[in-house]
DNA sequence: CTGTTAGCGCATTCAT
DNA sequence: ATGAATGCGCTAACAG
């Protein structure tokens, strides 16, 4: 018939045996067991069957035969996002180090965050990391908690990245302190009049970040008016978005309707750099030039504030360094596992306690 | 023994088609297979069951099954890189919406690169896109082609992102013609003593710009030293060390040494828009102001250049449908297969034919 | 329509 | 040290 070498298939384990002269079981053992106990002499002639005929393992044969896969799933919302990026370079590099593979899915919303784990466990990976960040309270949070326990029940390990109170580790930061510190350097800098840029409000690290900074501000005499506490998700355009708004609306600068008495805002505080970023972009379009007259902070240290003009400061975030813990974290769960105490489930683990504030230019003392 | 719910194994198609009454077979009809023609009766036991035992297929039982995966994997050298993001994303969000997974790899150098390819391979997926970019004349070239095009005799697709003449099809942009382009409006806007950044010499994509921009300079009667062409990589910090390279020799502004006989360069021609971000970075370290002592130009439109300041006036590349255009290469291949005429290996898909320019601030007419 | 059977490619006892 | 045999979870003919 037409079974011509039109479509080679890949050489199999028994191809290679076959062409060694030695049993399929031997062939195994050199190519991929770990204590090795073969001959020296079938050892050479298994490897030279296997480089002429070019044999490459089949990773899901040997996941279906060893019941797991050498592999993490990482889901982030956006991986345009920089923050995502530097979070999944962590990650990459981290597993890259312990020879496992990393597949990125995207999630967006919650329901899409559901379906991707459901793919994901198909896979049946090491770990699951989840890098997604707002929602904290979607209905869907239920089944997705549930979905991850039998997970774990199966031997897998879930980890998120930013805590968001369900029974599973997380990788944090201190994202109240960082964010007292900053609302501190805005204060002691002379600014008085601040509008905050938070992140939607079921995004826990957004409610922590804001609780510190209203806390200080408080204890500053600094009343913020509500108005002033402006809407949106931690991305760029939802940053420019909102500074769009309230300068429409009159909010923003000196004069009748303006924030605090009339006097319009002095300094901006985005609880997220990207919006951060948005909101100078959107300053400079009302003719405002970020930094000289009003002051702007971010949060996250993304690679790409050290570039903006001004350029931001902000609070210094080991993106790359969450992405390694949680690795770390799935994968030394699967090397103790019987042996040291079963960590507790909601563990919590800090890659700094202190956040660093970076003092760039965006925030010049006054 | 031992033998308790502890480590709950997930339920297996046979579990499900035990508790449902009914064959295996039957149970993997309706749960999976395509055309099901299985009675509504068994069809809803079968449901229950599986909603009960909270069944998840093994993906890779399924893979070992069918022989293939419904998974693609992307090539990148950094996700970290806004543009790798974006085309990233491009690819992510195509393949998702044809329900296939995407895995992605990164590999920097050559060398990882191969290696990348090879675990690639191991997991049998539909295709692999690479997206890298630099080294196309690295010495694993001969290796990489060896094993990509046993890859594809084995009924995988490869596709690079931006061509590398490699024999394999690749997604494409007309560098020259938007190299060409930037290089007008250089010269239409006054600029006359132009340096340019450029990313590694191996790179095919900074070649085919340099080339665009050198020839419209010569005709245009401007004829740039040697000095004045800056090496790198496609970076950030090349970028940025690139101009403080020049600024250090002296030959960036007016003075004895300078280039353009002692009065120094007026324009900073970027092939990349990375590079031009740093470059204006390194600008303002040297106490230049960019965009209005210096312009600068960039390429490839990412994201961040509209918020950098001045906003960047680059060439812009459609990096998402880019990204795009290679999983529907990859997929369209697979669903034609010997239907259509087998497409040269080496065709080119040109998402776009005449690259826009997009004007913002950083280079103004003077 | 549904159950039986035979692989898929590989890891792994269990003998030898 | 090595080979034969068994099974992993699932799909795909193949018969009923």
């Amino acid at each position: 018939m037409a079974e011509q070498n039109d479509k080679t298939a890949p050489a199999t384990l028994m191809d290679v045996a076959k062409k060694a002269g030695v049993s399929i079981a031997t062939a195994s053992r050199v190519l991929n067991g770990s204590t090795r106990k073969v001959r020296n002499d079938s050892y050479v002639k298994v490897m030279e069957a296997a480089k002429k005929l070019n044999y490459r393992p089949n990773a899901y044969a040997q996941a279906v035969a060893k019941g797991t896969a050498p592999s993490i799933v990482l889901l982030v919302s956006d991986i345009s996002d920089p923050y995502f990026a530097s979070v999944s370079q962590g990650v990459v590099k981290a597993a890259g180090e312990q020879g496992v593979a990393v597949t990125i899915g995207v999630a967006a919303g919650p329901k899409e965050e559901l379906e991707a784990v459901r793919k994901a466990v198909a896979t049946r990976p090491r770990g699951i990391i989840i890098s997604e960040s707002e929602y904290v309270d979607a209905p869907e949070r239920t089944a997705l908690e549930a979905e991850l326990k039998q997970y774990e029940a199966s031997g897998g390990r879930a980890v998120f990245i930013l805590n968001r109170n369900l029974p599973f580790p997380a990788v944090d930061v201190a994202n109240e302190v960082g964010a007292r510190a900053i609302a501190k350097l805005v204060v002691d800098s002379g600014y008085r009049r601040p509008a905050i840029l938070k992140g939607d409000d079921n995004h826990r690290s957004s409610r922590e970040r804001l609780a510190g900074v209203l806390d200080v501000l408080g204890k500053a005499g600094i009343s913020v008016d509500p108005r002033a506490v402006a809407n949106g998700r931690f991305s760029r355009t939802e940053g420019y978005a909102a500074v769009m708004q309230l300068a429409r609306t009159g909010l923003l600068t000196a004069g009748d309707g303006a924030l605090y008495d009339g006097a319009g805002v002095d300094a901006v505080i985005a609880l997220n750099d990207v919006m951060a970023i948005g909101a100078m972009t959107a300053l400079r379009a009302n003719g405002i030039e970020p930094g000289r007259e009003i002051g702007v902070t971010g949060f996250g240290d993304i690679p790409y504030s050290a570039d903006v003009h001004p350029s931001l400061t902000t609070v210094h975030l080991p993106l790359i360094e969450m992405g390694q813990a949680a690795v770390d974290c799935v994968l030394a769960a699967h090397d103790e596992d019987e042996t040291a105490a079963p960590q507790p489930a909601n563990r919590l683990i800090f890659v700094q306690s202190a956040p660093d504030i970076v003092l760039r230019e965006s925030l010049p003392r006054r």
